[in-house]
DNA sequence: ACCCTGTCAGAAATCGATTTCACCGTCAAG
DNA sequence: CTTGACGGTGAAATCGATTTCTGACAGGGT
């Protein structure tokens, strides 16, 4: 890798007049031609790493994100990357596992990486920000807004979403309503879930038998579905939280012969296939690319030192029914 | 952010005492001690970037992909990321939407921030990847093999993985298979057409107007499958070259009330909402998981200093058929 | 002729960690 | 008692780009 001083040997300029040509200071005309043309031949690269050092900071932001083969996380980092990539900036995406330990030593590198800020969909309930608000590394929360820290956040509606994808399956004319949500530490979680009880103690006394927390996986959606299924009075009607525990729980009603319109289905988050199959399920839309972007604006304009007190934005969630 | 000076000079010691306290160099057991008291107190984290720029490569390899939002694509990524965070790496993934400018700035990028290697799986055909081996930075193409390079490469049989699936549909009955894959500069595209072909010629002379070249997303072989069906004799049954066209042309033959089994389909990947849906289709299952953790243990094997001739390892892919 | 302003460019300090070099003890072998 | 080896330590050089400081020179106003 050639340096800025092989650059300015070649030139016969110093290296600062090559710093300066690159970074748009004054430079006369010739000089500067100079120096293009040996950077060229060069194929010189300047040391991000090195700038960065100096800077003390660099054009990367860090995605946090708890589970990257989740279609919803993907299309949240599309809008992230999108927003950031035309702003200079590069995303790098930091895959959780919905792990804490992951979590925290991914924002250590964040700091000590000198990234410019981190957008973080925290994994579970509590995250740790305090390190990353100590030293004023700029944070926006996405999804999931951390518990107690007071930091930007961009989420949705869960318990008004929840509410009225349990709402249109009470107007289905469904009885027994259940509810499949996350795990109980997730705050996304349990707001979904308090949607579903609104809607359903308007009808009837809510009745917790019917409500399971699981993993927001496909197995852990699979495994509460069938739960459910044996109880001595099944559901006739499910609401579940999220896309991939529906997936777990549509292929168990598959196995026994109950797929829709048999039982009452409504989801929280797309499902890409749903197109494909005539399967009459309600879906509560997620402004998954929607929230990147937002996010990711907002992460822009901390960074360019925006200092007001931390904002929450709530995007809407749209219901589209039996389809 | 704490310096190793400020924690040397809490601790009474030289700044090079710290740095060997946290490298593993001989010191004594008092001055170790006190080293880590300072630096506990100071929530002291090592500079990466002053790391990285000292010691010319760092912990960190970039995994560039040309669509984040193709599940194959993120289980792949999964694959990379469980070898790599084993052995002490993080992966930092980019996105490059196929697009070639965006893909050679992101190979800059990996130069520059003096990243450990790159894992690619190339947008098109002739992804430029002088730069990196010029200077000797250790690359490991996956899924795509970029032409006329001579790296390490881990890839799966497409044309016998074409040709299977072709071949499940002769035996299924059909007469006129078509088939859709990507774009012509791509060689996976071309090669599982050539599949294609091998199968199908061995029943009956080949009708290029079965053939089309899309774009390996779910637009593109909506428009191909439609296509298709508008010919005056239209193919009874179609073999789709990746999973994201395949949804495509599975929504257009719903439309057409044409879904399998009234039309024969096989498709190059997987598709993960098939167990939920009982349309019969035979599917070429990619190991996407197992090319990333190979990806990256080759990478790991170069990285520490292998530099026998390139590799080239191809992975099975198993046929599941219709059912 | 004198001063002031402004432009251009080089020398050198700086960012924070690593590592070589040099030095001091201490202890064992000769 | 000398010599050598070795463990422990600090001073200082180093990685490559940015930026302050400083000086040289040109042009305009009095």
């Amino acid at each position: 890798m050639p340096t800025i001083y092989e650059v300015a040997a070649a030139a016969g300029v110093s290296p600062a007049t090559v710093s300066r040509v690159f970074n748009g200071a004054n430079v006369s005309p010739e000089k500067a031609e100079a120096v293009r043309k040996a950077a060229k031949a060069l194929a010189f690269t300047p040391s991000r790493t090195a700038r960065t050092l100096r800077l003390q900071s660099s054009e990367v932001i860090a995605l946090v994100i708890p589970d990257i083969e989740n279609p919803f996380f993907t299309a949240l980092a599309r809008g992230v990357e999108d927003v950031a990539r035309a702003a200079g900036y590069s995303v790098v995406l930091c895959n959780t596992d919905e792990d804490h330990d992951t979590e925290l030593r991914y924002l250590d590198v964040a700091l000590s990486a000198n990234m410019a800020g981190v957008i973080i969909a925290a994994a579970g309930g509590n995250s740790d920000l305090s390190g990353l608000i100590a030293r004023k590394c700029p944070v926006v929360a996405v999804d999931r807004s951390p518990h107690g820290v007071d930091v930007d956040a961009v989420i949705v509606d869960n318990r008004a979403g929840g509410r009225a994808a349990t709402q249109a399956l009470v107007e289905q004319g469904f009885q027994r309503i259940a509810c499949i949500t996350g795990p109980s530490d997730v705050e996304t979680a349990t707001q979904r879930a308090d949607g579903w009880r609104d809607a359903v103690t308007a009808a009837r006394p809510t009745d917790d038998r019917y409500l399971r927390y699981a993993d927001f996986r496909v197995e852990g959606g699979a495994a509460a579905m069938s739960e459910l299924l044996a109880l001595p009075e099944p559901p006739d009607a499910v609401f579940v939280a999220n896309n991939l525990m529906s997936v777990g729980a549509l292929r168990v009603l598959s196995e026994q012969g109950k797929l829709p319109p048999a039982t009452g289905v409504a989801v929280f988050g797309d499902l890409p296939f749903l197109p494909l199959v005539p399967i009459p399920i309600t879906v509560v839309h997620m402004p998954a690319r929607h929230l990147g972007t937002t996010a990711a604006k907002l992460l822009l304009e901390r960074i360019t030192g925006d200092d007001q007190p931390a904002r929450t934005i709530v995007l809407r969630n749209q219901l589209t029914p039996v389809g």
